[in-house]
DNA sequence: CATGAATGAGACTTCATTCAT
DNA sequence: AATGAATGAAGTCTCATTCAT
């Protein structure tokens, strides 16, 4: 989409214009592979997604392989980022988390193909059956995944806000929680993917079982929660 | 595996010829979609593996994609059978769904390679991007999944045990917390899948946060906790 | 159709079945190559259509081309028959040659597919293009046809009722007005093909030029001649 | 053969290579098929007479099919081409005829493998037997065939030189003459097929009855009969 | 460097033929 | 001798990749 952000090294002219070539292929891979999946969507699909030749491919791109690799490592970086911490992120961890889930979400409602795509091959978390690309060794994105949502749930236990326990079975649990709800809400067509974060940091950190009623004194930090939109419902909407 | 197991009727000597066949034909189908993934998979491959002629696949199965589609179908119905309650289960709900979860769990670790091919073509919840088999209309087992998790979901909501919120949100945090532990299980090679149930039980139910000290009155509800099986996954075991 | 009809020696039980297969075989195979064409007609399809099992046919014929090959020798050797003069045939060569048409082109009317068929496969002159059946060694029955056209026209010839040209001219131009008027009719749907005998012989004997009127003393030959049927119109029935 | 012919808009250096490939493959296809048969050739062995590469035909042509539907379509609008009149020809509807049946039996001579694939598949009339490819509807040499031939024969009947009968026999009549002595002729070999115009012609317009000896008064319309070309065929010259 | 036709290995699928029952 | 499932060679068609323009 947008390129570049911050502080490179100025691009020549034809630096850029090969640049803007690459960027243009990889778009029309992104949607080309998450319409049509990976394998039946062909080279010339995608150079006609781009409009441009066939050639014009295999000039960026040495197969077609790398287009899925270079388009699920560069864009899953974008996404990672977003789990990344701010300095404008709250200190509590719940509504640190919950602010970070949000960003993650957002993405995702402006990516939807690409995140598609991504769970096809092995974001939070691949397969086990044989997906020759997403397996293969260069495959980044799988361990930015891993590593970033790992380094959340240790900063959670150093603030001492998770349970003291296995840190692999807490990674795939919040892992595990965003993927579906991502997945579900894709699915469903479900608009403004954000406001599915206090859900889900809820959902991980409260659990799913009914609380006892909190006899005269409310829970102070769930009580004011306003939805921002909220399609996700609460309540029972009933189906 | 087992080939009948309650009143049907007798089978003559040819259909149950026919019926072995087909069985050994989705069984090496199994094993190698499993191995190089559907749309690698030759359909020599899978005759070669079931040690009969190509030929003969498509005498019991029209096409490539009828194989895959009969797999995932037949075979997830044993699966989700698993998740049914049982008369034995207990009462209470956190062990009632342990006890179901640990039986899915159990059949997983002798299906692993089924798993594996299912996680990639829509069980527990399929991807958007275009799976042209998984996403045809034909494809029961995904709805058999959502149905079955839906079940488990209401009657947790009518015992009073889950929070009364949308049940699509509770149905979306248990898929995604089983899906994400038994991916990662198979991936890591781990054994004993079932022995993990209590800790995807506890997760969903209680959550990842950490729980306060109960202080002098201890909270009835989680305090006489036993965990069913295997104390796998607790207090840290590194990494 | 019918089995045998002239004194045969007599067939043991077990001859008589094997023959009866046989025929319905060639039966099933008349049908099944009119309909779809050889080439296209696979082996199981005349095994349905005979409402037997494939390996059946197999135990009558050695080869898919041997069922066409005995079916063209068979059944034209019927058909050839029609043209051989018969004791009550007229004297005249124009109203014998018409009897004898007539004769043809009743059988033709009786079996129509296999006519269809033997008109793609070399009956009235093959063509040059490969056919590997209809080319081979031992296709007898066009030589069946080229014989008993050129013995009709070796005929004429001794009569005096021909131009006493090149018979190979003769027997051509005969050959292809019965091969088209035989087309044209089956594809028009024409019933009653007899009654085109009448017309054939004329147009072959006498051309299509228009005749100067006779002066005072008509043609007597061709004036009371009486069409049986006759759909194939006379009189420019305009389009 | 020859490229273009009158004035089309001048093709790019693209098209025109592309018009190139594609008539090398026909050409190769008309050979291949009438070698051997439509059904029996296999695409691989259009392109190695072709000298491309299989794939290559296929950037042409999207099926087999295709391209002999294209065969056909195209070479014979040629064909046809030649029975049309020419300001040059005669007057007198026999010498007339005679000119055009000439021009088509050059153009055939010149065409022979093309011509006996194209009798296989219903020029002059096709089989009623199931052709897939000739029977489908998009077929226009067939119809290009009948609706030429037709008017050929209302020429005559419009001249007063035909009898006043049923146009559909006459070009039945026709017709098959022609076909029968095309094929003939391509089978035995022969060699100049225009000489055998006078022959057909005489055939069709005057019969195969032997002429009365014209006594005194010779009959004006045929007795300065020239033939045009080679006398060939006539006057009994044995086999 | 863009272009897009050419290339050909390889996949799926068919079907003539065999053979155990 | 009938049966019909098994067999596997072979054909059509696809599509990743190359390369001359």
């Amino acid at each position: 989409m947008n390129i570049s952000s911050s502080a490179e090294p100025p691009l020549s002219r034809r630096e850029e214009a090969k640049a803007m070539f690459r960027n243009a292929i990889l778009d029309a891979a992104e949607r080309v592979f998450a319409e049509r999946g990976f394998h039946v969507a062909r080279i010339q699909d995608v150079a006609k997604e781009a409009r441009i030749a066939v050639g014009t491919v295999y000039n960026h791109f040495e197969q077609k392989e790398d287009l899925l690799r270079a388009l699920l490592e560069e864009r899953s970086a974008q996404m990672v980022a977003r789990l990344a911490p701010l300095p404008s992120d709250p200190e509590p961890f719940e509504e640190r988390l919950t602010a970070r889930l949000a960003r993650v979400l957002a993405w995702v409602d402006e990516h939807r193909s690409f995140v598609a795509l991504a769970m096809e091959h092995g974001a939070f978390g691949k397969g086990p059956a044989g997906d020759p690309i997403a397996c293969g060794k260069g495959m980044r994105h799988v361990e930015m995944f891993r590593a970033t949502f790992r380094a959340l749930i240790e900063e959670g236990l150093a603030a001492g806000a998770l349970e003291p326990m296995d840190p692999l079975s807490l990674t795939w649990g919040l892992a595990g929680l965003l993927r579906m709800f991502t997945m579900g809400s894709l699915e469903h067509g479900a608009t403004n993917l954000a406001s599915l974060a206090p859900t889900i940091t809820r959902l991980y950190l409260h659990g799913a079982a009914r609380k006892p009623a909190p006899a005269s004194t409310p829970a102070p930090s769930r009580a004011p929660k306003k939805k921002t939109t909220a399609p996700r419902g609460a309540r029972r909407p009933a189906r």
